[in-house]
DNA sequence: TCATCTCCATGATGTAGATCAATTCTCTGT
DNA sequence: ACAGAGAATTGATCTACATCATGGAGATGA
C-alpha cells in the first residue's frame, strides 16, 4: 500500500480552452501524420480540445473511467500506472512532450491506467469517435495512429525484455537512454534534462526498490558515466551507458 | 547464446490456398469483428489468404522482415521472439488459436520479432493495405482492429506488472491461468490442456530459468494444484491458484 | 521559525532465484 | 532398434537485489 493515495485523487479541473492551434504548436509535426495536408490539419484541429495546465498530481483519467480520448502532452510529462487488487501500484509508463497516451483504454472502453501528472503539465485531448469520423476520410490519419499504437507495442515489449533479462544497471541505463533519446528527438538537450519522476517510480517501473535506484545512480555518478544533483541529470559519456544495454536487434 | 537457431532457421513453404472460407472457420467470430454484416464478410473473405500448415519449427516471419501482413491462428500456436545484440533471444508472447499476432512490424514497416510455430500450425494471413483499404469503408472492422492492438497493448502491460513485481510461483500461476482462460474463451476445455511450449520458453517469457520453472511445476503438483506429465497440464485447484496472482483490478 | 513530511542516500543483513552440476527421460533420425 | 541430442527434473551453492534501519537535505505549512 502506498501512501500517495491521498494526494492523485484531488479532480483536474476541465475548463477554458487556450487559444491555441494545430498549426502554431511545435509539437504538431511529431503527434501528428507529418503526410497530412494543411486542410486536413484545419479539420482535425477543430475537434482537439486543450484544457487548461493540470498542476502536479492532477490526474488526466482514472483506472476504470470510459474512455473516450486519447491525449497528446505540449509540455510537462505524464506517469500512468495501475493499481491491482491488493492496492500496489504498477508505473506502466511515462511520457514527455510531444507523446501520445491513453491508448489503454480502446480494448473495451475503459481505462485499464491512471494518468498523473508528474508535474505542471499541458495536454490536448483528441475525443476518440471525432477521430474515428476524421480517419474514415483521412487515410493516412488512421495509419499514422496505428503506428503510434504499434509504437507503443515495441516499448512495452523492449520493457518486458528489459525486465525478464536485465540486470539493475542495465534498466537504469536503458531508461535514462530511453528519456535522453526521447527528448533530443523533440530537439531538446539530449544530456542534461530533469528527471521529473521520483526515484521511487523509477524503481516501480523498472521492478527495483528504492534503494537499488539510489545505489545505481550513486555507482553511475562514481563511474563517470553521469553527474546528477537530485533530479538534474547530465548524461557525461553515453557510450558506456550504451554498451551496458541490450537492446532488441534492428533489422 | 541458445542453441535452436538451426532450427529456426528453416524457411516457411508458402503455398496452395486451401478451399476453406471466413464463413466456415469456427474461429472468425472471435478473430473478426462481431457486428460485421454478411456482405461485408465476404469482402474480407477475398482478400484473406490461407497458406498451408507450418511444421514445427517454422517461421511465419523472421525480425527485419518487412510488415505487410497481420495473422490470425486457425489452429495450432505461435511463438514470438526477437533477439538481442548478443544472440540472447527474448519471448515476447505465445498465441493460441483464434488470436492474432503480427502487429509489431506496423510501427516502421519492420517486423520487430521473429513468429515462429510451436507444433503444426495452420495461420490466416491478412494483407495490412488491402484491409486499410477496407476498413475506411468498413468502420467496425477499423474499431474491432484497434481494439485488437489494445488488448495487445493491455496484455503487455499486465506481463509488464507480473515481470517487475511478482515472484516465480505468481508468475507461472499467471501464465497457466491466463491459457485457461484464453482456452476457455475458444470453448476448449480449460482445465486440461497441452502446453505448446517448452520449460525454456516458458521460462525465457516470464524471466526465470528453466530450473526455476521446473521446480515450481513440481511444487504445485506437490500442493495438488496442478497434475501434469510433460506438456500436459490438468488443473486441478483453479482458485488456489488465483489467489496466488495479483491482478490489476478491473474498474 | 520551527515542526512535519517527503525524498534520497547508504550501511547491514537476509533470501529468492540464478548458476553449476548430474541424472533420467523423450524424442529424432538412420 | 539404437545412438545421440534435447528436454526436464532435482540437488548444492552462490549472488544480486530486497529488506530493514538510520540519518540528512529540501520542501511545505502553521
Amino acid at each position: 500500500m502506498t501512501s500517495t493515495d491521498g494526494n492523485i485523487k484531488m479532480q483536474a479541473p476541465k475548463v477554458s480552452i487556450k487559444p491555441t492551434n494545430c498549426h502554431d504548436c511545435r509539437m504538431s509535426a511529431l503527434c501528428l501524420p507529418l503526410a497530412m495536408e494543411y486542410g486536413d490539419l484545419d479539420r482535425l484541429d477543430k475537434v482537439i480540445q486543450r484544457t487548461k495546465p493540470l498542476h502536479k498530481n492532477q490526474s488526466v483519467f482514472y483506472s476504470g473511467d470510459t474512455f473516450s480520448s486519447v491525449y497528446a502532452i505540449r509540455s510537462g510529462s505524464i506517469k500512468a500506472y495501475c493499481v491491482s487488487d491488493d492496492g500496489t501500484e504498477q508505473v506502466t509508463g511515462f511520457y514527455l512532450p510531444g507523446e501520445i497516451f491513453g491508448w489503454d483504454g480502446i480494448a473495451d472502453d475503459t481505462h485499464k491506467n491512471t494518468a498523473v501528472a508528474l508535474e505542471t503539465t499541458a495536454v490536448c485531448e483528441i475525443p476518440f469517435n471525432k477521430f474515428e469520423e476524421l480517419s474514415a476520410s483521412i487515410p493516412t490519419l488512421q495509419r499514422h495512429f496505428m503506428q503510434l499504437m504499434a509504437r507503443e507495442i515495441t516499448s512495452d515489449q523492449q520493457l518486458i525484455t528489459l525486465l525478464g533479462k536485465n540486470s539493475a544497471e542495465e534498466r537504469i541505463a536503458s531508461l535514462l537512454l530511453s528519456i535522453s533519446g526521447r527528448l533530443g528527438r523533440r530537439k531538446l538537450s539530449p544530456t542534461r534534462f530533469r528527471l521529473p519522476m521520483s526515484r521511487a517510480d523509477i524503481g516501480n517501473y523498472l521492478g527495483l526498490t528504492v534503494e537499488t535506484v539510489s545505489r545505481v545512480f550513486s555507482r553511475f555518478q562514481a563511474s563517470g558515466y553521469i553527474k546528477c544533483d537530485k533530479k538534474e541529470v547530465e548524461i557525461l559519456n553515453l557510450s558506456s551507458l550504451s554498451n551496458l544495454v541490450q537492446t532488441c536487434a534492428e533489422a
